[in-house]
RNA sequence: GCCCGGAUGGCGAAAUCGGCAGACGCAGCGGACUUAAAAUCCGCAGGGAGCAAUCCCAUGGGGGUUCAAGUCCCCCUCCGGGCACCA
């Protein structure tokens, strides 16, 4: 499948370690060690102060003789906790206080202060960080507020030579596109560079190494909802966490549950679902009250569906190996991630449990434009859902349905408006009138075959048929884009029409009316399924409509004869010559000079070049 | 903030590999048929200048590459979607 970034790799530089100090006097041998995480080694020069986060260990020691301390440390964590719940950690006003201790900076030897800082998490790599406010956006923020120390390390690459060393950034700068300033044997290394020289500095000397970080998205599957599957886990005094056993799966959600505007599960308001007896013990026991995350059903839910009468398990493994992965899936844009990654996910864990044996979900990924209503997609958390129910009650299935694939290509986001489909309607009953009409000499035509020699109105017909099936089997085979397949639909159609009188008058073979008719319902049997159904069924052929093979386009019938080719000056259109397919280069050019309105322009001027290309375009270049 | 899409007539769009910008359709205008209307059929239709032949301008904006750019490169604006103190 296409995204391919559940998990990023990154190349880290971790952890380097910097000594701590007591004071601002000589690092002593014995003193702690503090690992920090960073993925910008190469701004090491830069850094002013050492920031853990609330939770960090060395806290504790810090603050265990400070209440003053531990109470701000207090204060720092909530706020996290908070923010990390309302899951809008960027937007928490950064805060901080220092510890009043130092560390030293290996690079440097330089003590800078240690504070503790409301934006740092414990959970992401060593729950210290260096601060290097010049070159990061957050730390920048952070030293701003609490008037610390900014050391410019990196400057733009580039910079002007006239500018260079003086030439001051925007700060922060963030950039690794530079070059190092203030930074040891290392100024006037590129950033890449840097990080890689720094970093095997940091390991001859034993205070760091690089190593390469797996970021995996958090997916919390608890909910405190009714509507998710039930975690099938109950909780017993004596016995702790019991899972359901197998032969009480699945677990049902009670039908009787009120839905109230209270906070918490609402299932946990349910004493028969709630209240349990524990299956090891016996005793009183208490059922697991959230459910899970939808995206839980939609990771796995279209394996049932290549098993969907097995009462004994959710599927059996061969039965699904044998359909397994999917080939195509279509789904919007806004499932790129998410749904995408969890099913992914899903399926590597039934994988490895030897559930089911593919190690993808889906072979190709097609994704489809959104549907847009007034600006914003249309769906159903926004409430802004255009139902098509309407359109089809007054236009049918067909029309409705032929006009949703004609609006856009299905890539494309689609600003949905109605007017238009009254054209499809339109354009269906104009083939059902064309096909009526020929109906007798078409079924009379299906026991003929067809004339040894074409006459030119049949050959013209039979071209653009032709040229049309050739375009909607390549469209069916790569793009999508029924769009275009439906215009060229129509473009035979009104050829078709146009050369009504003709055609009914016995200018067409009754065998080539048939072929041409039988085609364009195979068509379009792809975008108005009913009409091309009837058509067929009017026809008498033998097989369903559905059975029938996609009929094959012949290239020699498809090709045009005569070309029209444009003629440019200086890129310019000044006329369009019409040449007999295959022409080569001398005879392009000799039918180029030939025409009056080159010729007029040409007049006086001096042709520097010529472009030629057989078929396609002749470009005079002149002067 | 970061990542991914997108922007072409009054509207939906087409141009698939750098080669006639606007196919096909909607809405509109003119005409035929009709007592009249509906339906249907024919024609016109990017903007500007001109009686006309014809010419100029035009694919969100600005630069560039090229004989030739909606299409390729650089910068920018706006709209949509997703993610987001991950050091």
């Amino acid at each position: 499948m296409v995204p391919k970034d559940e998990y990023r790799r990154e190349p880290r530089f971790a952890p380097v370690q910097l000594n701590l100090t007591e004071t601002l006097s000589e690092p002593q041998p014995d003193q702690q060690k503090i690992s920090v995480f960073t993925t910008r080694i190469d701004t090491i020069y830069g850094v002013t102060s050492l920031l853990l986060a609330p939770e960090h260990p060395l806290v504790v020691q810090f603050s265990a003789d400070n209440p003053e301390l531990q109470k701000k440390v207090r204060e720092l964590l909530e706020e996290q906790k908070i923010a990390r719940e309302k899951g809008d950690l960027a937007a928490l006003a950064k805060e901080g206080v220092a510890t009043g201790r130092f560390a030293t900076n290996p690079f440097t030897q330089e003590a800078v202060p240690i504070w503790v800082a409301n934006y740092v998490l414990m959970d992401y790599g060593t729950g210290a960080v260096m601060s290097v406010p010049a070159h990061d956006e957050r730390d920048f923020e952070f030293a701003k507020k609490f008037g610390l120390e900014l050391k410019i390390v990196v400057l733009p690459r580039h910079a002007n030579e006239s500018e260079k060393g003086n030439a001051e950034p925007l700060l922060p700068y963030t950039h690794e596109d530079s070059l190092l300033i203030n930074s040891g044997e290392f100024t006037g290394l590129g950033c890449q560079e840097a990080q890689q020289k720094m970093a095997a500095f940091a390991e001859q000397h034993g205070f760091g190494k690089p190593s390469t970080t797996y970021r995996l998205k958090d997916w919390g599957v608890s909910r405190q909802r009714y509507w998710g599957t039930p975690i099938p886990i109950i909780y017993c005094d004596k016995d702790g966490l019991v899972p359901v056993p197998e032969d009480q799966l699945p677990v049902l959600l009670p039908d009787s549950i009120a839905i109230t505007q209270e906070g918490g599960s609402p299932l946990s308001r349910v004493p028969e679902f709630a209240q349990v007896t524990c299956p090891k013990c016996g005793g009183m026991a208490r059922r697991e009250t959230d459910t899970m995350d939808t995206f839980v059903d939609s990771s796995w839910y279209f394996y049932r569906y290549a098993d969907p009468k097995n009462s004994r398990a959710p599927f059996d493994t061969d039965t699904v190996a044998y359909w397994f992965p999917i080939d195509q899936y279509i789904g919007g844009v806004e499932h790129a991630i998410l749904h995408l990654i969890y099913s992914r996910f899903w399926t590597k864990m039934m994988r490895d449990l030897g559930l089911v044996k593919n190690d993808e979900p889906v072979e190709h990924l097609f994704t489809q434009g959104m549907v847009i209503k007034n600006g914003a997609k249309m769906s159903k958390s926004k409430g802004n859902v255009v139902s098509p129910d309407d359109m089809i009650a007054q236009y049918g299935a067909d029309a409705t349905r032929m006009y949703a694939l004609f609006a856009a290509p299905p890539d494309r986001d689609l600003d949905w408006q109605e007017d238009g489909v009254a054209g499809i309607s339109r354009f269906l009953s104009r083939v059902y009138r064309f096909a009526m009409q020929a109906m007798p000499r078409v079924i009379a035509g299906r026991s003929q075959s067809l004339p040894s020699t074409l006459n030119p109105l049949e050959r013209q017909l039979m071209r653009k048929m032709h040229q049309t099936l050739r375009r909607l089997t390549q469209e069916f085979d790569g793009r999508w884009h029924f769009n275009t397949c439906i215009a060229a639909i129509m473009e035979l159609v009104n050829e078709l029409t146009a050369d009504e009188k003709a055609i009914a008058s016995g200018g067409v073979a009754d065998s080539v009316l048939y072929a041409i008719t039988r085609t364009l319902v195979l068509m379009l049997q792809a975008f108005a399924p009913y009409l091309a159904a009837e058509l067929w069924s009017q026809m008498g052929e033998d097989i369903p409509l559905l059975h029938a093979p996609w009929p094959a386009y012949d290239e020699a019938l498809a090709a045009e004869h005569v070309l029209e080719v444009p003629v440019q000056i200086n890129g310019k259109l000044r006329a369009v010559v019409t040449v007999s397919a295959g022409s080569d280069s001398e005879v392009l050019r000799a039918t180029a000079d030939q025409d009056p309105k080159i010729q007029a322009a040409l007049a006086g001027k001096e042709i520097v070049k010529v472009v030629l290309l057989p078929g396609k375009l002749v470009n005079f270049v002149v002067r």
